[in-house]
DNA sequence: TTTGTATTTAACCAAATGGTTAAACTATAT
DNA sequence: ATATAGTTTAACCATTTGGTTAAATACAAA
């Protein structure tokens, strides 16, 4: 009766898979039932069995994906630590994060541009933009106190979101532009960690 | 026998100019033939007069936006300035060409994310690479000459590129996580001109 | 007036695509 | 052995979409 947990899994993750590849590259326009199908070993019966429509398995990969961006990124800065370390350890976690899961930044961006509205509305808590005012707040201070050089937080916060998030999203240009392969890239985030966050502290710090 | 001239330029223009706004919104796949000649105030019939496919009517558009992007930059590394000069010229250069035409590195980026291979066969020539590789070895020659703290110099033009392009590929996300409207995003965009060159040198200056 | 270009209208076509359905087959649990 | 969920096959449908065509019209130049 219940041997759905086995082959279920198997191929649900199969599919997700599959359909995050998919759209990830040709974006939902461009993406492909049968594509989906394809490259998950199965056919478009199959597919639809699973999750009903293009959109509802578009959401479930979308609502997946945005889930694992932001939460715990904010939560750095609520930690009790030195500005410097709470930086440090921000561009590291999130540099890691996207190591890890590539495809993310390209997703959400590229969906977010199509209706920005409708998916802001959709998957965006007040939580988050709570918790996003009050790390500009710490910005506002630390320029107060003199801990780190005067500068506009909201310019400092598109300096650290630029540099952690953007070699991620303009990969294929970047990449070609620099002429480095694979894993001479990859290589290159790997250091970023570290030297991200270098970077931005000698920027700000008096 | 030719009122070509006004007539086809006027109508030409305002296809092309409808046709931007589609294609950079929607992407090729989501774009819709219809939906630019409503947007140029024509027909199917006449927009098919013009541009014979859709693939033609995006390659020129493709084509004028990225021949914008690039040339008149690498300019910029090559003449007779002093190094910091030269990254503030870049950056403001870059900033500034980007606020007058926005749409222009989300459209690049999103069609190169596409289809990479074929997109830099097609669209970048090798003279831009050597420009590049230029600029690379500039930022060498600054760290071994102890004009500048050591950094690996793909890492700085990383830097440099996220902090110039990403606040615009970006801004649907970033302007609603920072709950800044239209105005004040653009103020922002200003104010960088000046704001990231001196983030960048204030990083690197020894 | 004639001629040729720009433009519209409207119908049409073929292909692609998302989605459905029904029947059959497989394998497993009970 | 029987029921049940997973899966395939294959045909099918409605809609969208890129693209074409032919006829009519507007209009400016010659």
């Amino acid at each position: 009766m219940d041997n759905t947990l086995v082959s279920d899994q198997s191929t649900e993750q199969r599919i997700l898979e599959a359909a995050r590849r998919v759209f990830v590259v040709k974006g939902f326009a461009g993406a492909r039932m049968q594509e989906i199908a394809d490259a998950a070993g199965i056919n478009k019966a199959l597919l639809h069995y699973y999750f009903r429509s293009k959109e509802k398995l578009f959401e479930q990969i979308f609502r997946e994906a945005f889930g694992r961006l932001l939460p715990g990124l904010a939560e750095i800065f609520s930690r009790p630590l030195p500005f410097f370390r709470k930086i440090e350890l921000f561009t590291e976690t999130y540099i890691s994060l996207v190591i890890e899961q590539p495809y993310l930044p390209v997703f959400v961006l590229s969906e977010m541009h199509r209706n920005p509205d409708d998916f802001f509305q959709k998957h965006i808590q007040p939580e988050m933009l709570a918790s996003i005012r009050q790390i500009g707040r710490q910005f506002a201070e630390a320029a107060q106190e003199g801990l780190i050089r005067p500068i506009d937080p909201r310019q400092l916060m598109l300096n650290i979101m630029s540099l952690c998030v953007f070699p991620f999203v303009g990969r294929p240009m970047l990449q070609r532009m620099m002429q480095v392969n694979d894993t001479e890239y990859q290589q290159l985030m790997e250091a970023r960690r570290q030297s991200v966050s270098a970077f931005i502290i000698q920027a700000i710090q008096p």
